[in-house]
DNA sequence: GAGGACGTTGGACTGAGAGTCTAAACCGAG
DNA sequence: CTCGGTTTAGACTCTCAGTCCAACGTCCTC
């Protein structure tokens, strides 16, 4: 795959809307074409087809969510107020762009064939948090865990499947609202004190 | 879709294996009769395309998961101990069929285009879910909730994608010890008590 | 046991669309 | 101006989804 330039590489936010309205299957190459500008010779000269255009915007997407991750990581504060702010960058990240992240979730199936997405997330989400959940045991604003890495998965997967079942129910996402419903759920669990 | 006879239905679940190994766009319906066993022509007698035949397998799936939900749900005991043994038992269908579950997180984002299967998901898992969770206040056993359907939405998430996580990586789904780590967040989330 | 209804199948066919290829224009740097 | 990479139109091939139909099997009914 060439270096894609970014005044191409903007049009193709175009493509994500395809690819989660009708799927990858039924989001034909000229369909691409017309709905980014970007000629059919053309997106074959930058990439081998649908697939690599699907993996090039995911891994935009993960860009961003790792940018947004590590800075709430690195923020100020106790472990659990940093790991607060994660799921809230999440969360915002999801509501900018939202057609990506559904195109994203729906071949999150697909992460397995895709290493370098499988290996992304990984180092995106995975490694922070779980980093941040032992800082949170040193500082003592969260307790000890016997498996870090299954509830790192675990909290990416409250934030992302309840994130997504708004998006694709087309609800609005009041971020807000779900960030502390999650929030509280993953800090302070759902039995009462 | 004609009614599929069961002596079809059960040679289907090689065609999750497909949809779970390379995805829908990716699989054939000559691939799907050559490792079902059942012509190519008696696959359309049944079923419009592959999308029918991936809406079966979900169908099927779900009714599953609905059903263990279902009992889990109805047991006795504690809405808190009840939760625990839904989660228990989602983890138990998808480790019985990783593929099917493989393919159906994969086609998530599809839910929104296949009306039947978010609405199956809504009565499956969320409503009883919800309706634990408004239990468990009751009894005393969970804590009250302002946004108890995003907080069911959250654990459906919880439990899938970090079950999903150990499927698609191929690494062995230790059910117990997911269990255990997913239930200790959800219950008791992570802050030390 | 003749005949009909329906399930089942092989195999040929059609059309859509993915992906390839070529040659021509374009454009920036030296 | 010229060389090299970029961009494009358009024509081409080939795979595959989906259709169609005739033939065959099986069971039921009269």
């Amino acid at each position: 795959m060439r270096t894609v330039p970014s005044h191409t590489a903007v049009k193709l936010s175009a493509a994500a809307e395809l690819f989660a309205e009708h799927g990858v299957e039924q989001t034909k190459m000229e369909d691409i074409a017309a709905a980014t500008g970007i000629p059919k010779a053309t997106l074959y000269y930058y990439f081998a087809g649908k697939e690599e255009i699907l993996a090039f915007l995911f891994r935009d997407a993960l860009n961003r969510v790792a940018d947004e991750v590590a800075i709430a990581v690195e923020s100020e504060g106790s472990a659990a107020a940093r790991l607060a702010e994660v799921i809230r960058a999440q969360l915002r990240v999801m509501a900018e762009q939202p057609a990506v992240c559904r195109a994203l979730v729906g071949e999150l199936g697909r992460a397995g064939r895709i290493p370098e997405i499988a290996a992304m997330i990984h180092a995106a989400y995975y490694e922070p948090v779980q980093a941040l959940l032992e800082d949170g045991v040193a500082d003592g604003s969260l307790r000890q865990l016997s498996d870090p890495g299954s509830v790192a998965m675990a909290v990416f997967g409250a934030v992302t499947i309840s994130a997504l079942s708004y998006l694709v129910t087309d609800q609005a996402l009041d971020q807000e609202r779900l960030a502390s419903a999650v929030t509280t759920l993953v800090l302070d669990g759902l039995r009462p004190r």
